[in-house]
DNA sequence: TGACTACCATCGTTTCGCGAGGCACATTGA
DNA sequence: TCAATGTGCCTCGCGAAACGATGGTAGTCA
């Protein structure tokens, strides 16, 4: 998969996910994997980032939970300012598809 | 529209459009910017570097031609290995579209 | 003359994913 | 027992690409 296409489309993902409840980061890069059959794999240098960006902007919250082994995971789930850019976010991708697909010819 | 998704996606507009006839700079601008009703505007600061690179790969080649009013515009044409590489563009697009898609859910 | 359009192009900045690396702890099994 | 593997968080430097700004030339038209 060309690495160029994907750029912009994170958030779009991420937020996405994040819409069927809260994940922690480790949980996203492999639920990505196995949905996409192994075709693309987040990468946690995207990963992070986006995150902390998409909290920032306060469209995501995260909070630290302890599991039963002792260890932490960081969970982040999706704020209601987040389910709104979201939508705006799912409007935009259809029109750059369509827009793309006026020039490139309707699916081969 | 959100800059960022259009990363990547220049050379397979630029490919596709030239697939319909040779076009020069100015034209290719002025096609895309009617063809989406204005919602997307290439740059010239995107387009030069993008059809300068896909020359250098041999995928569109360029001549000069003179207008009646004396002055030149350089053609870009596709080329045999451009056909190609359109193809494979193509499909790879397909795959993301379908990729984002499994995510986003379909059309809203 | 001056403004506007057509047409080419480059430059510096920003954004973003990538690869590589680092740290910490748990489980497994030789 | 201790090394390897897996889980889990993160950062940094890099390259690729588009953006906005800018600039140059040459016709047209008032």
């Amino acid at each position: 998969m060309d690495r160029e296409l994907l750029k912009g489309s994170t958030p779009l993902l991420l937020l996405s996910l994040l819409c069927e409840g809260p994940m922690y980061g480790y949980q996203i890069i492999e639920t990505v994997r196995q949905r996409t059959g192994g075709t693309y794999t987040l990468k946690e240098g995207a990963l992070y980032p986006a995150l902390h960006k998409l909290e920032a902007t306060e469209f995501i919250a995260s909070y630290w939970e302890t599991q039963d082994n002792g260890r932490e995971r960081r969970y982040y789930a999706i704020q209601p300012a987040g389910q709104a850019f979201l939508s705006a976010k799912k409007k935009e991708w259809n029109q750059f598809v369509d827009m793309v697909q006026a020039f490139v010819g309707p699916r081969a």
